[in-house]
DNA sequence: GCCAACGTTGGC
DNA sequence: GCCAACGTTGGC
């Protein structure tokens, strides 16, 4: 059981999108990084924390779960969809991805609040120039974080 | 919209 | 394999 940080821009899609939608494919990530935590490491049940960005409270804004094992981003195949990699085929995908399941809504807990709290420290998404979309959680770090968010 | 910090591409 | 140029992310 491992846990992740998973950002999502909620003009695209928000938790409670996430909620109501179920288990949906994380298309749309172009980066070998986050591309190989879901295909080398994530596992069926791993705990995510669903982060919101690009938007005018950035934070954690829920709780999701890994709810697939890794399979091909078909948005990659698609001509019209701006995810398309013309380098990608059926017999040889490139983009790899997990269905996530929204679990619950909680309150936010702001990049900002985030920055301030010493048992956060450690995350990777709080480092200088951090931009992953995907990044693990310690189990230390998820404890933190529901405690926060109880 | 700005821009710092990264990541990717492609010529050599 | 280096690295300059370019593209992207994402907070502010």
């Amino acid at each position: 059981m491992k846990y992740w940080l998973m950002k999502s821009e909620p003009d695209d899609v928000s938790i409670d999108d996430a909620i109501r939608i179920g288990a949906a494919p994380w298309f749309g990530v172009r980066n070998y990084q986050a591309r190989n935590f879901m295909r080398d490491q994530m596992q069926v049940g791993d705990g995510v924390l669903f982060y919101h960005s690009s938007c005018a409270e950035p934070g954690i804004a829920g709780i999701a779960e890994v709810a697939s094992t890794p399979y091909p981003d078909e948005t990659q195949f698609d001509e019209k969809s701006k995810y398309f990699d013309p380098k990608a085929t059926r017999e040889n995908p490139r983009w790899i991805l997990v269905d996530v399941k929204g679990v619950r809504k909680t309150k936010l807990l702001s990049l900002t609040e985030m920055r301030t709290l010493p048992q956060l420290a450690s995350m990777v998404v709080l480092q200088k120039g951090s931009r992953l979309s995907i990044t693990p959680v310690t189990a230390e770090e998820w404890k933190a974080v529901l405690k926060l968010l109880s």
